[in-house]
DNA sequence: CGCCAGATTGACT
DNA sequence: GTCAATCTGGCGG
């Protein structure tokens, strides 16, 4: 996936997102699952996000688009894509996903990296090395609504899925 | 340094 | 429905 994709706005980024394929490269395998679920989030200007306001994940979200960044909060780990141009803190989190040829361990964004094996190793490191998105179906409906889990949310709906996919968390 | 909260999940009452 | 597990940064003593 070329950086350029990752180089726009973040909900731009989160709706295109959507139905493309992500891949988790361990030792010789990969494991291929399809987007179908994302939120936006943006700079200090987003309540929801604590994360945007501290030194480590902040810096992160900054750099350039096309970075991985790894959330660690309660027991479990989220991904997220940074997008927008280096200085914007901004980035895409991936909720749910289908897996395409391996078993997956249920919905949900805490779920989603254990099934992937992603954790805090895969942190600041870039789109195209252990992790890869690739072009996937493009021919799919999007819903948008708001985010889950968070406590003060912006105005705008933020949470993007694919509709009628069992794999989304909520509908 | 100790305590708290937060983009969560799963086990137990 | 309730609560603990576990990671990171902010805040108070």
């Amino acid at each position: 996936m070329d950086n350029e994709f990752f180089n726009r706005n973040a909900e731009i980024v989160a709706k295109e997102l959507l139905g493309r394929i992500i891949v988790r490269k361990i030792d010789d395998k990969e494991l291929r699952a399809k987007i179908v679920e994302t939120e936006a989030y943006f700079d200090e200007k987003d309540p929801a996000s604590r994360a945007c306001q501290n030194g480590d994940l902040r810096s992160t979200m900054m750099m350039e688009a096309g970075r991985i960044l790894v959330y660690g909060v309660h027991n479990n780990w989220l991904v997220n894509f940074v997008t927008d141009k280096e200085g914007k803190a901004s980035a895409v989190l991936i909720r749910a996903i289908e897996p395409l040829n391996f078993e997956g361990r249920g919905n949900g964004p805490g779920l989603l990296t254990k099934s992937l094996g992603i954790d805090k190793g895969v942190h600041k490191s870039k789109i195209g090395g252990e992790v890869e998105v690739e072009d996937g179906d493009n021919k799919i409906e999007i819903v948008s609504s708001f985010r889950i889990g968070v406590s003060k949310d912006l105005e705008k709906p933020m949470r993007f899925y694919i509709k009628g996919n069992k794999f989304v968390s909520r509908i």
